[in-house]
DNA sequence: ACCTGAACACCGTTCAAGT
DNA sequence: ACCTGAACACCGTTCAAGT
């Protein structure tokens, strides 16, 4: 067979077996099933039927994988803010917000990947030009806008971070539930007694829209 | 002698080297050393003068140890509100903000440790119930108050978890200068490049003071 | 009661050698 | 060019045995 007696020019020996797009893919569904800490260069290598040093051919380092995971997981959150008109900037900046945090929240420990890296690639650097541009055209000062930005961006990762980890197996509730309970009954803390209900709450969503309505009408303070 | 062939009740052997308070305080000193990637069980140990299995007997995992360092950390924070009647609400939340972050800024990798665990200790039960409490007797309802905890404490744990990672060797700036010059000079990303000045600025404080001030600012919109 | 010594079951990373 | 095999220098954790 021709296949096999001619080799294509560009890839003269066995086809690679790992390539970084498929290794990032891999990781993201191992990440899935089984969660950071259980993420291992050995396991995911034998996930992919290869030796664990074979993945060092295409990430320097574990670090480098993680920073293509936390990128790869950002993809097309840029878009969320829509075109230009569609809903004022409030709008705008919310869409945004909430496209981060559903994406992190797409993948199991996906806020502690995103935390634990500093992606600059194109989602990443596009995502946060998109939430600047907003705010711009909106006529916040460049300062202003970039310290949105930070302000937005911090929250909804801090955020996440929390939600994910509440929601992780071992987890009771928002605050560990039962600590808190019989801590508060004991008479201590009677702020946190009287508001106990709200702080376990496992409504995050709520949580959220909340942090983020108050930044963005603390948006609107700062603008006029 | 009689300390010998009557031991005290409490104490008898020859003196613990070892005990969790003393322990949290080593780990501390080791990770302002070292870093939280270098904090080993090992070598803790050693900085003990013992060996790594001894350290269980204080503490069942690693991450118990880690926690109790974390609450240990945000020691006195929960006073930065001050008695009331110093300050409004919007100043005193300010302020225990503030404390929550420096807390964080003077232990290297501090927020990283406290993002990583979930302390439930008097530290930071103490820190949630001031800050409800200063909002609850401002006259917020509770589930604003509540609310408004994990916002703020959420908010300083994302933004000092960047900076601290923005500050630790191999960084250049905030969002890694270098990449983002050539990315931004490139044409792509317009925003970005109009805003770089304030987008690479490593003046944090800055930074975490507008977003507190959105924070609050929304809120003083919220309470009414 | 408190700690040692030694083991168990792993890690990330490197690199000569094979194909 | 791409991957294997094997090593290096570690990890967290457990637990019989010593004192």
């Amino acid at each position: 067979m021709r296949s096999m007696s001619l080799p294509s020019s560009r890839t003269r020996g066995r086809p690679a077996r790992l390539d970084r797009a498929r290794t990032v893919q891999t990781a993201l569904d191992l990440l899935n099933e089984s969660g950071l800490d259980a993420l291992t260069m050995r396991r995911l290598a034998q996930a992919m039927d290869v030796q664990a040093g074979a993945l060092y051919r295409y990430f320097a380092a574990k670090q480098d994988l993680l920073t293509a995971m936390a990128e790869h997981m950002v993809d097309g959150i840029a878009d969320a803010a829509g075109p230009t008109g569609e809903g004022d900037w409030s709008e705008r900046t919310a869409r945004l917000a909430r496209a981060l945090r559903t994406a992190l929240l797409a993948h199991r420990d996906g806020a502690r990947v995103f935390a634990g890296t500093h992606a600059t690639g194109p989602n990443t650097l596009g995502f946060a030009d998109s939430l600047v541009g907003v705010l711009r055209e909106a006529g916040f000062g460049d300062g202003d806008a970039a310290r949105a930005l930070y302000s937005v961006a911090n929250f909804t990762v801090g955020h996440t971070l929390e939600e994910q980890a509440a929601l992780a197996p071992g987890e009771t509730g928002s605050v560990e539930g039962a600590t808190l309970r019989e801590a508060v009954t004991a008479g201590t803390y009677p702020h946190l007694a009287a508001t106990l209900p709200v702080l376990t709450s496992t409504d995050f969503t709520a949580h959220f829209e909340f942090g983020l309505r108050l930044l963005l009408d603390g948006l609107r303070a700062v603008r006029t």
